[in-house]
DNA sequence: TTGTAATTGAGACTCAGTCTCGACACTTCG
DNA sequence: CGAAGTGTCGAGACTGAGTCTCAATTACAA
């Protein structure tokens, strides 16, 4: 079998309740490794005759998100996707052609943010990068 | 008069009609100083009676959105909001108590950029920097 | 002045996300 | 065991941003 999906883990060590409902959100993300849109999760639980209704779906992800499991991507198409990822800081960046995503972390960017604010006048507390390109993978296959 | 607002040279650049409606919109843009959402703007076109339709006010935003004088931010709410800024490549920081925002450039971010794309091996071609805090302004005020 | 392509307004439409409400299901305590 | 209390659920109405369609109008070039 396989090891206990993380976000099973989350939800149960924040008390919240492990229903059907959720474990069957947790899973479908789980088997998700790029980002995926709220309907794109709709239709997993679609085709899965889960009976999941809409609502249930959102205030599952909406947890997850509180929880940091889960976190909203801004598509530079104006869309909202959702990532799996792990509960720290960090930034994502998004394949646009497959749709997957990989974490990276700060890279020398608080460096930057640091001089931003000293520019700035600023007191930045909050940040959020987002970068966009082509993974390995896609890449490789654009040489061809 | 006022100067030319850049806006209104930018459409006129760019081979687009200077029609009523798009004066408007750029004039209401020109008059806000922070983000603001699409409803904003309407309410805003409503108060002075323009008569411009929501339909026309987002084709005048998307427009300018595509050449380059306003821009979308994800707020951290997960609103959209727009901001008047300059075509050239930036970031926005975003003052979270009045909505002011400043454009700031690079500041050593690239660096970062760079050093992220060595660790995930991706290729970055985009990336979006939002900078959510408070302004000098806000933060004059709070000490006190 | 006229022709024509760009632009407009009205309003229907879509789609993500929220809210409400009555039903159901655990948990706890008598 | 049964009742109370609370957390969660599904259905479906609702909201609000943004899009689309289409006929009418308009800016601009010729």
């Amino acid at each position: 079998m396989a090891p206990i999906n993380p976000i099973v883990s989350a939800l149960g060590n924040a008390g919240y309740r492990l229903t059907a409902p959720r474990l069957a959100v947790a899973d479908l993300i789980a088997t998700h490794d790029g980002h995926f849109t709220a309907s794109d999760l709709a239709a997993a639980a679609r085709d899965r005759r889960l009976g999941i209704s809409r609502a249930t779906l959102f205030r599952a992800l909406e947890l997850l998100i509180e929880l940091g499991v889960v976190e909203r991507l801004d598509l530079p198409s104006g869309e909202h996707a959702y990532v799996p990822c792990a509960p720290a800081h960090h930034h994502h960046v998004v394949c646009s052609r497959c749709g997957r995503t990989a974490e990276v972390d700060d890279a020398g960017l608080l460096g930057a943010v640091r001089e931003i604010e000293r520019q700035s006048g600023f007191r930045i507390d909050a940040h959020r990068l987002e970068m966009f390109g082509l993974c390995r993978h896609c890449l490789a296959r654009t040489a061809d």
